[in-house]
DNA sequence: CGCCTGATTGAGGCAAATCAAGCTTCGTGG
DNA sequence: CCACGAAGCTTGATTTGCCTCAATCAGGCG
């Protein structure tokens, strides 16, 4: 069985799902190629992402535990807008986006929930877009710790629990690495943040929530 | 009947809409109020756009002709993350949100159509969030010409078949007023764009285009 | 006519990117 | 197991794109 992926969408795609395997740094698909299918992440860590200027990146998300990967690859002979790549060994299952468009077109439960979520989706993806237009780095870069504790939680004695490059962490925020040094260094001096290594614990939660209300 | 809006859509959604008349410069629904209802477009312009400090805001499209409205509140209990108002008199159709999802539960195909156009409206949107991070002022001004373009047409003497405010076009393009001014500027210098009165005319679409792929 | 909103233009400043250079970590292969 | 090179991290100096502020100007409208 699929505890973690497919079951909580809809058991009968189940069947016809195919396990893939991946190494750190592999790329499950680029921006630009034809799409062939549709994932879900069943163990690891894979980040989203679009690319610019070959060096330079914006993480749209990372999918992890469940989540469900290439779904805007739905539609009439599409290219991948965005690519993925596994932070840490992953295992993704695979299901052809023919099969399983056929699925939605049958199964209108599973379509809702996935209307569902879409519309959850282009929430976040607004308000974000009004972050980046408008908001300073140091807001950005508080806003993505926030998110990041959200979605992976904290390890016992309370650091983010993602292994995450100051690189990844700049590229989802939206900056340079360079900037997020600095900011990073001045919100442990501001004592907002603590330091272990890579590993990063929020101390002071409602400092980092106001710098995203900061001219707003 | 209701040519422009709901029957493409459903035609049985039609018997339950409500028809809207707005002025120009009326707020349709404003961030933070509880969804109500959904709304097509039958006629007019609406600009929906997120606000950040009082002054500043970033547009996130212009709805016309058929377009739905409000999509985003699809979900349990919500505020409408965005703010909609009248570029010009309109008319919408409004329909409780209640009755759009019932609908969305027993109609397979009208959800199946919504996911493909949510899809769609994702990846439009994850583009224009890296465009957003990492392309200059110049780039995102010329491809908010070429989408108004693509969006509204010409007139027959080539002007760009809309009326904008330089502060809306500055909003749209994520950028303040005064800065967008001296962009437009230059690019007529360069014989890339023509203007007449507020008008705006694309002289070379191709100069334009390059600049969004600058630095790429 | 005079007010008010939006357009236009200039000067100045600042946040963040870029550039540059040393340092540390890590993976790879000998 | 060590050596080496490549990535990535850290830090400072410099540049710059864009915003902010400020002032003037044009046009619509009561």
């Amino acid at each position: 069985m699929c505890k973690y992926c497919i079951e909580e969408w809809h058991p009968a795609i189940c069947a016809n799902k195919i396990n893939i395997k991946l190494k750190k740094g592999d790329i499950l698909f680029k921006e630009g190629e034809p799409v062939e299918g549709i994932y879900f992440v069943y163990s690891g860590n894979i980040k989203v992402y679009k690319q610019w200027d070959n060096d330079k990146e914006l993480i749209i998300r990372f999918a992890e535990n469940g989540a469900i990967l290439g779904h805007r690859g739905i539609g009439p002979n599409l290219n991948y807008p965005i690519s993925a790549a596994a932070l840490e060994p992953s295992v993704v299952c695979y299901i052809s986006m023919k099969f399983f468009e056929s699925t939605l077109k049958v199964n209108g439960e599973l379509t809702y929930q996935l209307v569902n979520f879409f519309a959850s989706e282009l929430r976040k993806s607004e308000r974000r877009m009004r972050d980046l237009a408008h908001m300073p780095v140091k807001g950005r870069v508080a806003g993505a710790l926030i998110k990041l504790q959200k979605q992976f939680g904290t390890t016992p004695d309370g650091f983010i629990n993602i292994v995450l490059s100051r690189q990844d962490l700049a590229s989802f925020a939206g900056a340079t690495y360079e900037t997020v040094f600095r900011v990073i260094n001045e919100m442990v001096q501001e004592q907002n943040i603590r330091l272990s290594g890579k590993s990063i614990a929020i101390v002071n939660q409602d400092a980092l929530a106001a710098l995203r209300q900061q001219g707003k």
